[in-house]
DNA sequence: CTATAATTTCAGTAATTACTGAAATATCAA
DNA sequence: TTGATATTTCAGTAATTACTGAAATTATAG
């Protein structure tokens, strides 16, 4: 297994990319390596393509399975475990999102709602609490937006972002006529 | 300058979870304290807030200004120099989804360019290079879109995301009408 | 079962990134 | 200008994160 030029850069495109985000080199490598790669690929060729050791890998793949990125799959009279990254990219950009969502979003917006709550004892929380609320609103309604943008199907999915910015006067037109989304407050 | 527990754990909550994402602890508790204070503070005060070294806040907030996300003043009559986090949530939004962009995103999508363009050597490249084709695109569809809804001025963004979901059956109308988009390919 | 192959775990080490204090530089009032 | 105050830079060090090789565990073919 040695890789062209071509899958060369790809990967370590990757593999810096990742850093600039939460992801290590190692797993950004990995993965792009599964991407571009035609069949799936075992540990091992992992390992010898990308010069890990095969610990490393197994940490890799093991961090890709969480989130879930990755395919485990078995091929005929041969023990050991084949890995993919499924073909759909768009399929992948929900996974990612979803994944993301949860561990990045969640969190803060479970924070937010509970430091909310309490009873300012004083006027540096009672400021810092009207910041959070803000924080908090907006970012619930860009979530739950999105969440809904997700749920349709790709085909509709890519419609929809193609129309682009003529999708928006229409929307405009109907908010004007005060039709009422799912997420309309009482406010 | 001691923070109020509720303050302080909304201050810590960001130090973490910015270590999710690239940004390091430091400059997360800088950003979430500026954000929720009346007032600008200046580097002093930063600094004993989150018991931090003079350099470290001044690193961090030079770090936070190539980001767009601090405002620098002066007060009258005080030489030092006073930051404050934008108030205008929605417009932050924009400022990190812009700076995102730039790069996070444009430097892959350039790769991709790149290697898509060259003739394929062999069979490994061809699908290789088919692979990209299909995250480029992708990438380029959704930042596109992304950017034209950014576009909107707050009120109509506001509006578009609260009606969610209500929001795309108008679109999957209007898209089974045939109506083209700006951004509507002739493949 | 048993032997062998595959995978994971984990302690130790390497590499990277974060942070500090001191020195250098910049700014401004007098 | 000059002196005082504010800010930045940067070399050294601390802390964290990444990676490896060896040992332990798991899986399976015979």
């Amino acid at each position: 297994m040695n890789l062209t030029p071509l899958v060369q850069s790809f990967v370590l495109h990757f593999g810096e990319m990742g850093s600039r985000w939460g992801i290590n080199r190692t797993v950004g490598q990995i993965y792009a390596l599964l991407f571009v790669s035609e069949r799936p690929l075992n540990a091992d060729e992992i390992a010898e393509a990308l010069a890990f050791s095969r610990s490393n890998v197994s940490m890799g793949l093991k961090e890709l399975d969480s989130w879930r990125l990755v395919r485990l799959q078995h091929l005929p009279g041969d023990r050991r475990e084949y890995f993919s990254a499924p073909e759909d990219v768009w399929a992948i950009f929900r996974t990612l999102a979803d994944e993301r969502r949860k561990r990045e979003i969640d969190p803060t917006l479970s924070m937010l709602r509970d430091a909310i709550l309490v009873s300012p004892e004083n006027p540096e929380d009672r400021f810092a609490q009207e910041r959070m609320r803000a924080m908090h609103e907006l970012i619930e309604t860009v979530t739950d937006w999105f969440t809904d943008v997700q749920k349709l199907d790709e085909q509709t999915l890519r419609k929809l972002m193609k129309l682009g910015a003529a999708a928006q006067k229409v929307l405009e037109f109907t908010g004007k006529l005060g039709l009422g989304g799912s997420h309309e407050r009482s406010s």
